[in-house]
DNA sequence: TAAAGCATGTAAGAGGTTACATGATTGG
DNA sequence: CCAATCATGTAACCTCTTACATGCTTTA
């Protein structure tokens, strides 16, 4: 995951360990450590996905290369795996500019597909909880879970339609 | 973390480890595999934490000791430390029924001033995305960011008004 | 010129996932 | 009686954090 994100941050162009550390962060899900950015920033460079503009250099600047982006397509087109699942969809997103704008739609609508069956446990949760007499902080946490997922769906819903907009449905197949 | 999970959920009574985990997935946030869960079991047991009820039993239930107790006091009094304090604050308030009253308002305004600055960073964050001509998809994905912190001020707003009724403040003391 | 922050890196170890193996119990 | 699910457990591996070390650059 964090090969991905730095991958996706180097295609829109060359950027420092230091950098990619803050860009990651203002992402907002994605903070990490330097013991995990260098150590990956070499990894990625030892595969020929990277490659560090002036070696030498105090700021070790990278650039993504062509195994690289390829790499990285193939990252992005890889569909949702188990946990963490919300983390890769954000990223995913992150990156949508590098996705072909009908693939989105695609990506949009599987994570919605997803969220529904756990609003739907989250809420039975909840009303167990409640007939059970759950103490108030808990109850407030599932709560806060529930109306978590809720938002999360409305924020899909907008985000579908936008992606609607930019890859209009085929004329004359309906589903 | 997962000990303080497993500490929290087996003081309310004893529980064997599938269901524990069941426990910690309604958490919502909290999802552990098997393969963390049994060792942590037996990482448990083996420091007295915990004690196996009825140790040849096809499920076998745990409950909390005397020191196990102790251990879950000290480690929901001990304070934030740093990254996956989100998480962290969740546990804690997953079990504040173990915690004094007046200690609550204590972490929950401790959150919240954890909070602030967070709200203020996402923001300036977005301002200079929108300044940048962002891709709308990534400015969709910080604008998410920054709902979800005010939605968690609010929240707090909410949990420390509740926790207010339970722990009044000390008549004539103004801070 | 000293302090604070920028920038890169390493080593040890904690903590977790995945995959596998095994067997009991329940439901159709 | 067969499949699905419940239930426990192990081993290999992977990823990340913490703590440390180092040196450059900016600012007061």
């Amino acid at each position: 995951m964090l090969d991905l994100a730095l991958l996706g941050l180097l295609r829109r162009g060359p950027r420092h360990g230091y950098d990619l550390k803050r860009l990651l962060g203002e992402l907002g899900f994605m903070r990490v450590s330097f013991g995990a950015l260098y150590p990956a920033l070499r990894r990625l460079e030892k595969r020929g996905w990277i490659a560090a503009l002036r070696p030498a250099a105090r700021r070790k600047a990278y650039r993504l290369t062509a195994d690289g982006r390829a790499a990285l397509d193939d990252l992005l087109a890889h569909a949702g795996d188990e946990l963490e699942e919300d983390r890769r969809f954000q990223l995913r997103l992150a990156f949508f500019e590098f996705i072909e704008p009908r693939r989105r739609l695609e990506i949009l609508k599987r994570r919605r597909s997803q969220l529904l069956p756990l609003r739907a446990q989250t809420g039975k949760v909840l009303r167990r909880a409640e007939a059970a007499g759950t103490d108030p902080y808990t109850l407030a946490l599932i709560r806060h879970n529930v109306a978590r997922v809720e938002a999360d769906i409305q924020w899909l819903d907008d985000l579908i339609a936008l992606a609607r907009t930019e890859a209009p449905p085929q004329p004359g197949r309906s589903s």
